[in-house]
This record gives structure tokens, sequence and C-alpha cells, in this order.
DNA sequence: TTTTCTGTGTCAATCGTTTGACATAAATTA
DNA sequence: TAATTTATGTCAAACGATTGACACAGAAAA
């Protein structure tokens, strides 16, 4: 069994409630008792019970990460830097891969709410999950397109496109084909494309669209992007994420294609390990630690009731690596 | 405020104790009854709370997670598929990266012993924290060489590496080289390596072998590769896990080398994201719905005390990925 | 008709910690 | 010296649910 509260008050040879005023640091204390007190817990391995404690209105230090799914370099990346910082601050963070599946999402939304967390990062894209509208839980999203009050951080998502549009066209691309992958599907205005759209009208160019099937596998992926290589020939692709980019830069060297000379390709996302695993791709990066502070900042604005005035919406700027899948 | 048993109670027009026997499925229950209490419960979206549940030694549903970082790919996937079976079962995952961090890793188990969860399971290669003999929890590990008592399970390691040589070998390789990624380099033994260096022994060959220094970033393992190519000449590599393999056949191709005629390459893990977009890997594959599956259950046979007889280690088998990396 | 089973209620203790009220004594300051 | 501050203790009521003991009534079985 678990040492217990009296078990170190015994040890220390003082009160519990001594004891519990060192925890909490509340009242007057003597240093001596102070140390007597840490001395028997670190004897004891003593760890207060968080459920005993949970009952009192403390906070159970457990924010719940709703996601996708972590097999998305990017969502590691972001879920794994937000995991640190939240470490830091001496929280754990549980995480929820929704999978796509609004069902599941739902479930561990009521799981969540279960009094057991005291915050929420959410940054699933399934609309309309009535349970959020559920709770007070202080609750921050990443990169969702909210009507409610949630406060939302994203990246700089439609400069991104025209900054792609832009770079590609400087360049020298007149044929410009953007590839949408499924990650942002389900969001009705996604701004990466209308960011891309808009600037290449500009530029009195028309851009020619694929949408890759929401869910579809990357063997299907291929095939289209395959497909639409061969009919479109574009001599530029701004895809809405990375790893659509590799694919279409793969494709396209099968087809005997030249990047950049004969195609020019952009992805977006910019995660580490897409970065570092294919030194060619030029990408939009997302400003991730950027991304992660101020979410788990946010978080904390509500979790302490700090009464800052939030925005609803964060909007933190994106930036262009470029590297030899465009023209230098 | 939450809705507490009372309210559910009262809403019910019943007592609290009927209304726990309900939850509980305890004694004897009219359905007339217990549809009203779930009546009530759905009407005020009720979750008992499981702090007090937790007091009463039921469980909070919470298991720790404890591995490297999420965003290694087969990390990332293991931990994806244990969430899922977890999930089903209605158990939530607490998500700890020790980033390789032995202070790190020591604090989140301390936090995790604090009552909070139920189980604990281990990915982890730091060696010789003395903190997990200091509970009762159960744990189980996955890929760790414990002397102590906590099951593990792992992939035949020595068999794909032996599976590797033999490969290498049968399709006409004569110089053999072996890059060992940073992932295993903490393990003592490593049975990759032995595997692969016995097999290619009992041929009647010699391998080479160059270590890639414990967490030196890409940029270095690329450096390090290109002069191991550059110096060995090898006409066959078998890297020990498929990041470094991506790496090597990338510095080849810089160098000219065709794949597979100059130089064959065989990777280990076979995360699904790494052969998705990566076509060309050959690897061998670690069967990870098996590895969940089993650490599930084995935590969960710990957990309920079944008391099956639990044996210290489970190796399960791989299989080899066969593609343009090698010669047909 | 008596016994047993079924369904529900009341009451109170318990889980481990927090916290407020109050008491007391020593150390410090006015 | 008196008043205040500092340091600790005792006691008991929360927090929200679980559970055992016991009571009681109606239904079913003997």
């Amino acid at each position: 069994m678990q040492p217990k509260l009296d078990d170190v008050a015994k040890l220390a040879g003082v009160s519990t409630t001594t004891v519990s005023r060192v925890i909490n640091d509340r009242g007057y204390l003597s240093e001596t008792t102070k140390e007597k007190v840490y001395k028997a817990m670190r004897h004891l391995n003593y760890q207060p019970s968080s459920a005993a404690r949970a009952l009192h209105g403390k906070q159970f230090k457990l924010i719940g990460l709703i996601f996708a799914g972590i097999t998305n370099p990017i969502i590691a990346e972001v879920v794994e830097k937000i995991e640190d910082r939240l470490f830091n601050k001496g929280y754990k963070a549980i995480i929820c891969n929704s999978l796509d599946n609004p069902d599941k999402e739902r479930q561990y939304l009521r799981m969540l709410m279960a009094n057991q967390v005291d915050g929420i990062i959410t940054g699933s894209h399934n609309e309309g999950i009535k349970e959020y509208g559920m709770t007070e839980l202080p609750i921050v999203s990443y990169d969702r397109y909210f009507k409610d009050k949630i406060p939302t951080v994203r990246s700089d998502n439609y400069g991104g496109g025209q900054l792609a549009a832009k770079t590609l066209i400087d360049k020298g691309a007149k044929k410009l084909l953007l590839i949408s992958g499924s990650i942002d599907v389900q969001m009705p205005n996604n701004d990466r494309i209308t960011g891309f759209n808009k600037a290449v009208e500009e530029r009195g160019l028309t851009p020619q669209t694929v949408e890759l099937p929401f869910n579809s596998t990357p063997a299907i992926k291929r095939a289209t992007i395959h497909q639409s290589l061969l009919i479109d020939h574009p001599d530029a692709v701004f895809c809405t994420d990375d790893l659509t980019a590799i694919l279409c830069m793969q494709e396209a060297k099968k087809l005997g294609l030249k990047i950049p000379a004969d195609l020019q390709v952009i992805g977006f996302d910019g995660s580490t390990n897409v970065q570092e695993y294919n030194p060619d791709l030029s990408t939009i990066v997302q400003p991730l630690d950027d991304i992660a502070d101020l979410l788990v900042r946010l978080l904390f604005n509500r979790l302490n009731d700090e009464g800052e005035n939030l925005l609803d919406e964060y909007t933190l700027p994106v930036k262009l690596i470029q590297r030899a899948s465009v023209r230098k």
C-alpha cells in the first residue's frame, strides 16, 4: 500500500495538518519543520493521492489532447512539443486519437469531462460535436474552424498558400496545379487553397485543382496524382501537405520528370522529420514551437482564470523553406 | 458544476444507494428502475467522479505509456495502436515522452505512481531506473532488455538480423556493411546486430560495422554514412532501423550508386508510414498489431490479477518485405 | 400459509486529503 | 511589559461516491 499523509506525519513527528501545510505551502512554517517533512516524504517515497486532492477541487494536472492520429508526422511533432511544455509545468497529457471518427471523439470528450482532466487541447477536424459546448472545461484548439467561443491557434494558412503561388510563379511557373491532401478536406473553407488560388489568379493564371478523396490510401493518392501529372502537364505543384508533396515528387520522377526543371513542387507543414528525410522538398513551414507555446499559454490562462482577454483566433506567420524542388 | 449522484437520485426519484447499485450493477434491480436511472443520467449528462471512485479502490482507467518520443514513426505507430486498444477497453493513455532523458523518465514514473494510473507500458530504453522496482503497479515493456520481473514483448530482433544477412548474401552480396542507428545503441547486446553478424560469419564473410553516435542528428548520420560508403565500398547494407536505411539510400544515390545493382539495402521496423512513403525500401517488419495486442493483453492480465502465468519474454516473429532495394 | 427471493430504502462509515476554527506557546516587536 | 507575529497542534467537517448492515414490502415458490 502507498504511504499516506498520516505515515508522513508520524515519521516526521508532526501533525497531519502540518504536513498538509507543507505540501500546500499555507500558513506559517519554519524551515526545520519543512525539512523534516520533506525528508519523511522522500524517505517514504510519498506522493499525495491525486484522487483525494481532486475531491477538494485541486487539479488533476491532466490535459486531454485530441488529435486525428499521431502517425501523421506534423501531428506527432505538435503533440510531442505540447507534451513537453505540459510536463515542464507538472502536467501530463492524455492522448486521444480521434482517427477522424466523430463517435470516438465524442466518447473521448465524455470520458475527459468526467472531471478527470483540467483542460483540453483539440486539433481534431470533426465538426459539429455538441459535447464541446457542454462543458466549462478550458479548451483551446489548433487549426480548427470553430464557430464557437473556443480560442483557436493556427498558422497563416492563407498567407502560406499565397506564398507558395507567388514563389512558384516568380520562378517561372505557368501551369500550376494544386493538390489538396486529405487532412484538411473536412474544413469547409480551406485557407491554404483559397490563398493559393487567389494569388495565382491575381497573376493572370488559372490553377488546376485535384482533390484527393478523404481518407484515401497513399496508393490511391499516388494513382490520382500520377494521372493528373500525365493529363494536366503542370510545371509546378502546390500540395496542401508535405506527405502529398512527397508522393507527388516520387510520381513525377517515375514519369521521368526532372525536378525542378520540368516540375517545381512546394508542400506545406514542414515537420522536422519530413524535412530531414526529404532534403529536396520545399515547403511552407508552420511555426510549431510557437504554436505549442501559445496553445499551452492560452490554456493555462483559462485554467488559472487569469482573466486576460483572449482573442478568438491567433494566426501565426509561416515561412518558406526553399530547397531543390523549386528553382534557384 | 457537474451533476452528482444526489442529483441523479433526485431526478430519478430513487435513493442514492439505488443509483450507485445501478452504476456498479450490484444487488437486485428491476428493469424499470434501471431505465429511470439511466434516463436521469443521460438527461443530466452525468459522469461519476473518478476521483471519488478512485478513493474506493476503483480504477482510474488510465494507463501510462512511456516511450522515447512519438516523432519516431515506429513508436508513433505502436503507441497509436496501443491507444486504440486501450480505448476499446474503456481506458485512456497518458503519453510520456522520455526523450532518452533518464531524469524525465524518472519524474514521469513518480508522477504516474501517485496512484493516478492503473498500469504502465514502457518502451523506453533508459536502463537502471530504480523507480521501476519501487511499485506494485502492473508494468509490461516493449523491446527492453530488463533484468527484472517485468514481462517484455519484442520482435525477433536476432532472427531479423539473420534474415537480413541471409537475404543479402543469397542475392549475391559479398561485402556487407552494418549500420546501427541510434535507437538501439543503449542496449548492451543488440540482437539485431549480433544476429546479422553471426549469419554473415556463418557464410564465411566478414561484416563491416558503422555505429552512428547516439543522438546524432540526421545530418551527422548522413555524413558518416557517406564516408563509410566511399571508404568501405560495400555492395550491401543492413541498417538496424528504417530511418537510417532511408538516409543510406539517399546518400548512395548522391554517390551515383545504383540500387540494388551496386548496393542493396535492407532496413528494420517496417512502420506503415515509412513503407508507404519509401516504396523501394526493403525491410524487416515488426508485427506491430500483434505487439500492441500482446502488450495490452498482458497488462490487463496483471491488472485483473488473472493469475495466468506470464512469461518473462515474448518474442514475436518478423518478416521480410522485399522491394526494389534488394535484387530479385 | 409460510418461506424465500426480489427490489428498494435509510443510515453511517470509509477512502485520503484539505481546510477552517480555534488553542497554545515561543519568539519578536513596540 | 504588553502586543503582535510566528509556528504548531487538535478537531472535525467537507469532497463524491461506495458499501455493508439492516429494514421492509410485495412477489414467487414451497
